[in-house]
DNA sequence: GAAACGTGGAA
DNA sequence: TTTCCAAGTTT
């Protein structure tokens, strides 16, 4: 299926195709393993817009593997507020421990040794590998997929995970033993750019005269997915409770969504005409003195696999110093912009200093 | 193999 | 508004 005239025409076409086009990324400015590893876990399920501020500051502020090392996890996380899928930045700091401690701070150049780390999977095995060593493995991400199911046309599942496998081993019949890494750019470049989800633009694609998907008349059918589904509603409660001063934040549990991070505290699951129960019972558990609490507005936020229906209540109570100084969570509100806080909760935070702005004027 | 895991931008 | 999805990995 794959002859060798096809096999040069690809190779030649998309290498020529991409060093001509590539797009000026900061991540490819040099190839240190670690500024390259630091980009791929990043781009996991993230645009290469929203990216690119992130990396910036990120490698500023952890500009090598050893100052990365060496960094308290919060601050790690403060770093990656906002960008979403946290435990990528747990797993991005406890790997690049571990490389200190198992290889003397060099990231391992052997697929074993690197898909060991915690949150580098076959993709990013093989991106690192690749861009960064020079090694001829595949790094089949969704780009990737979409392409390969069109230059070939195929029309396996890309929801299925044994469909990244299948293709993994048609890239590497198809990557040049000379710019491996290069190649596996220039395949998601094209997907990113040419070979695009909806309206590809065929017309200017390297990659037309070998396209089989083209040449049957299937770019638009393909590739072939199966639907998501959609994400389930959840009436929530966010608590914002304070005594003006100070404001009572929680840490969420280990597992499960925005594991470890903190935020209001949130109760799931409570439908509208059982809010005031629920609130109660929770500053009856907390035991926390209450004056009075309001309904300070209502608003949505949507998950990959959650949607959430949030009513924000503010809560002013009076805290005793005995109280602050018990437990660690309670938080002067003007300290807010140094913890690390998820979008979610950033957003609680927005409404309740709009409207305190408003009752100013 | 399916579900969990964040967020924002575009169709 | 809804749906899709963007350089995936883990459980």
């Amino acid at each position: 299926m794959i002859n060798e005239n096809n096999r040069k025409t690809i190779q030649q076409n998309l290498l020529m195709w991409y060093r001509e086009h590539q797009r000026d990324l900061p991540w490819r400015r040099d190839k240190d393993p670690y500024k390259i590893w630091v980009s791929e876990i990043m781009l996991q399920q993230t645009r290469v817009d929203t990216v690119i501020p992130y990396y910036n500051q990120f490698i500023k502020k952890f500009p090598s593997l050893h100052q990365l090392a060496q960094a308290d996890e919060e601050e790690v996380i403060k770093a990656w507020e906002g960008l979403g899928y946290y435990s990528r930045a747990r797993n991005l700091h406890a790997a690049v421990k571990e490389v200190v401690a198992k290889y003397g701070g060099k990231v391992p150049s052997t697929p074993e040794e690197i898909s060991s780390l915690k949150g580098v999977g076959s993709y990013t095995t093989g991106a690192i590998l690749s861009i960064a060593y020079n090694q001829k493995l595949a790094a089949v991400d969704g780009n990737v997929l979409r392409v390969i199911s069109r230059l070939f046309s195929l029309t396996d599942d890309i929801a299925k995970s044994t469909t990244r496998k299948k293709f993994e081993k048609i890239v590497l019949r198809i990557l040049p033993d000379h710019s491996p890494g290069d190649f596996n750019q220039a395949l998601m470049e094209l997907g990113a750019t040419i070979c695009t989800p909806t309206s590809p633009t065929c017309l200017i694609c390297p990659l037309r005269e070998v396209c089989k998907g083209f040449a049957d008349g299937l770019q638009d059918e393909l590739p072939i997915k199966k639907k998501l589904k959609s994400p389930k509603k959840v009436p929530v409660i966010f608590l914002w409770i304070t005594d003006g001063e100070y404001l009572l934040l929680e840490k969420r549990k280990k597992q499960g969504l925005l594991a470890g991070m903190w935020g209001l505290p949130t109760i799931e699951h409570v439908p509208k005409d059982k809010i005031k129960d629920e609130v109660e019972k929770y500053i009856m558990v907390k035991n926390i003195e209450h004056s009075s609490f309001e309904t300070i507005g209502s608003f949505e936020h949507i998950f990959s696999h959650r949607h959430w229906q949030i009513t924000l209540l503010r809560i002013s109570v009076h805290i005793n110093e005995q109280e602050k100084k018990r437990n660690d969570t309670w938080f002067r509100v003007q300290d807010l912009p140094q913890i690390a806080l998820a979008r979610v909760y950033q957003k609680a935070y927005q409404l309740i200093s709009s409207l305190a702005d408003s009752r100013k004027m």
